[in-house]
DNA sequence: ATAATCCCTCTAGCGACTATAGGTTCAAGG
DNA sequence: CCTTGAACCTATAGTCGCTAGAGGGATTAT
């Protein structure tokens, strides 16, 4: 048993946010000491690691809420959550060569040795989208 | 002189979007119609455009007021518009790298052809963190 | 003149938290 | 036993960058 500021110790995540998943349905309401403060068993640290692991892989607090469903039921077929990681990974696939594109664009406005603004790369880039050299 | 749908469709802003950024401060109110619409001029789109390009390359709403500020002046010296390029290019090149730990532990954990939950690698990577291969 | 389309303001909602205010409880030291 | 200070409670509002909806007025084409 044990509080909320030790639970948010061992897990790495924050007091709010810990409240905020409880109301949000992720982690069902504990047990209260006398004095109405929140007391969590092992059980409940586990599901907090879960769900922290689950956000840093990009999971969204729905499919969160999917995948500890699915978590509870071993006998389950589980292509429901091969599904869900296989489109985090084509999403975040995705985002990587977005963001693999803006690091060229800014990469070579940054290469820019002008002193005013009126020679300025990055000036003139942002004015006129033309002078990119890739789409974005 | 145009609407502002009409300024939507050349710059590829929405229209709630244009208002907002209004509202925000990026963009002047521009003139009105006798009926209280907007007009705007080319001037105004090419402000529109400015702000959309600066976006797209993932500059905030604040640096983008800054970025306006110094186009407008183009005897300043433009160290600023370097420094902030520089700063959203360190910021994606981290982003980057953190996707691509992610995309490989999705990867790892994807690879699983189990039929159930409890021989399941995505539920039991999620469920113990120490499962892991990369740090994220 | 009328209908279709566009535009107006204002307010609320999204996701995933984070911050603040104003109060209560707990644990440790004297 | 009592006090002090840290930790906890609820409720509400704010963050970012939009987006959606309600309820109305303006413009344009026929």
């Amino acid at each position: 048993m044990f509080s909320i500021g030790e639970l948010s110790k061992r897990t790495g995540v924050k007091i709010p946010t810990i409240r905020y998943y409880e109301q949000m349905g992720l982690i069902e309401a504990p047990e209260r000491s006398q004095g109405n403060q929140r007391r969590y068993s092992k059980d409940g640290m586990q599901r907090l690691s879960f769900i922290r692991h689950s956000r840093e892989l990009g999971f969204s607090i729905e499919d969160i809420k999917g995948l500890l469903e699915l978590s509870q039921h071993p006998e389950k077929p589980c292509h429901d959550a091969h599904n869900m990681a296989a489109r985090r990974l084509e999403d975040v696939r995705a985002r990587i060569a977005k963001l693999q594109r803006l690091e060229r664009e800014l990469k070579r406005i940054s290469d820019c040795d002008a002193d005013t603004v009126a020679h300025c790369a990055v000036i003139e880039t942002l004015a006129d989208h033309s002078l990119c050299e890739t789409e974005h």
